[in-house]
DNA sequence: CGGTTGATTATGCTCTGGATGAGCAAGAAA
DNA sequence: TTTCTTGCTCATCCAGAGCATAATCAACCG
């Protein structure tokens, strides 16, 4: 029981295409006689005579003519297998998971996306607006393909994920307009000593959150003291701006005008924020890999920080 | 430089829907270590790796889902050729050109029509109303499947045809209402002497003229004068009625009334006029040979002559 | 730390699939 | 006609593909 391949299709064909067994046999780079034979194990095979040959003339019989016609599709079907699993090899096809912790969508997005887009029309991105921590966990659980993350990370994920920094922004403070310091262009950290602060969950994100409180404790000798939590920076200046408190966020968040906040330098100028992606060590995908050389330019190009 | 063979095709996916590899090969009726080779090679070729597999788990690539899904279309495609050309192999599928002489239509069409069609209902067929000679020259050119004639053949006809007798009737005579004749049931071949006749024409359908003209000649003892000629029932039916003469035809052309014509009897019987169906000796197609079938069933019925 | 599961590597064998050459039928040319 | 050419098929032979068996190695499990 000698099943139907690829190569009795492909023999079919060329007869079909040429109806002449000599000039089909060339076409496929073979001599006569094999071709000869191949077709006829095919028609034993389906049990029906697909072509009608004198010893002079070749021609379609019916069955022959739906036969042929059906291999072409699936011709057609494995050739576009094959493509398809080529191009998503070179990552020019496919899905791309993406997460991003809130203040990314600001700035560096617009100009990423529109360049991997532009190089990489054929992939589908979804992007989520993740904390540092969860978008760890999806890393890991392959729900998501690469991160923006704020570093540094627990010790237990570095030894996963590759860390490519992308940005550094300098820490603004945030204050209500009606403040008392609201006027103030820069302000020093120590005259927020007592404020009630609004702030991002640690657990959710622990390397900003450590940033901050180091710099209140250090250059403003005060323990913050946390009045609201919130994980998303809209929330965090809404709060801010309905006066539940004040806050300090990464420079980039500045662009959430309109809210009824303010926003003004550190005095000791604090050591800059950090955003990196967050690539999984081991088995990426092209996709994701072509993704991550894009950014990469994209946050190399003269003019970015 | 190995080509894409089923089998490879066949092997991901099995692998992709066991994700295991010792009961994708159980599956497949080989053992493992070609199974594993049979992907390794796959993947070689395509440049890209289909499965992701560390010792213990196997779990598609995102090109391996799209090969996947891929190559389960190209094995359907592939399934369907070989079912449809089996089927046109039992003459399941496919098309059918029927030729017929004109009086063909009135009986014998509708009842071989209909068993045909309840039991092959895939497949196309297409009648022409053709004469005896047109029919058979289609028929050595292939442009006609099966034909229902009026022999005797020519014997250059008879060596590449068959030829299956499926209806005698009686011959009639055909009057204008309003003939000196026309009030008889049956009328003798003598009395029809000097009318002037409207005839089918003698090159497209030697066998039925030629049995008119003995029957004449030797019946009647007289030489049938042509008024007129047509080459359908219809209208030789309608020139009668017209006056333009009268006519000896089929008895099935009795069905055609209302045109103002009148049918009767023939005195000393003539031997009835044969119809037969037409058949290429040679290369008969499946669809072809069980439409001969059927009609072979039909006219053989009991309550059909 | 063995035991088990399960994929890969290594090796040998079988049988398929292709090449080569003979056979043969049908049209073309002489 | 006879002969030549064309072109599919049959027969034989050989290399390599593809499968099996056995050995190797890695990871989970008790």
């Amino acid at each position: 029981m000698g099943r139907v391949e690829l190569r009795h299709l492909r023999a079919a064909v060329a007869v079909a295409d040429h109806l002449h067994f000599g000039r089909a046999a060339a076409e496929l780079g073979i001599a006569q006689p094999p071709l000869s034979q191949a077709v006829k194990a095919l028609e034993r095979e389906l049990g029906v005579s697909l072509f009608d040959r004198d010893t002079r003339h070749v021609r379609l019989t019916p069955a022959g003519e739906l036969f042929v016609a059906d291999a072409r599709d699936a011709l057609a079907m494995v050739a576009r297998a094959e493509t398809r699993a080529r191009s998503a090899g070179r990552g020019d096809i496919g899905e791309l998971s993406v997460g991003m912790v809130g203040s990314t969508t600001l700035r560096l997005l617009p100009a990423l996306l529109s360049a991997y887009r532009t190089r990489y029309p054929d992939v589908v991105v979804r992007f989520s607006e993740l904390p540092t921590a969860t978008q760890i966990e999806r890393l890991r659980a392959h729900a998501l393909d690469v991160g923006f993350v704020r570093p540094p990370l627990p010790s237990p994920a570095e030894a996963e994920l590759v860390l490519l920094p992308v940005a550094r922004e300098p820490l603004l403070v945030v204050l209500p307009a009606g403040h008392r310091l609201a006027d103030r262009q820069r302000l020093h950290v120590r005259s927020l000593a007592g404020e009630p602060f609004v702030r991002f969950p640690r657990h959710l994100g622990a390397g900003l959150y450590d940033q901050i409180t180091a710099l209140c404790r250090h250059a403003g000798g005060f323990e913050p003291r946390v009045a609201q939590q919130a994980i998303q920076m809209q929330t965090i200046v809404g709060l801010v701006s309905a006066g539940c408190g004040i806050s300090i966020v990464p420079g980039s968040v500045a662009a959430l005008t309109g809210l009824g906040a303010v926003f003004a330098e550190l005095m000791p100028a604090a050591s800059p924020v950090e955003l990196a992606l967050a690539v999984p060590r081991h088995g990426v995908s092209p996709v994701a890999a072509n993704f991550v050389a894009v950014a990469r330019d994209v946050t190399n190009a003269p003019g970015q920080q």
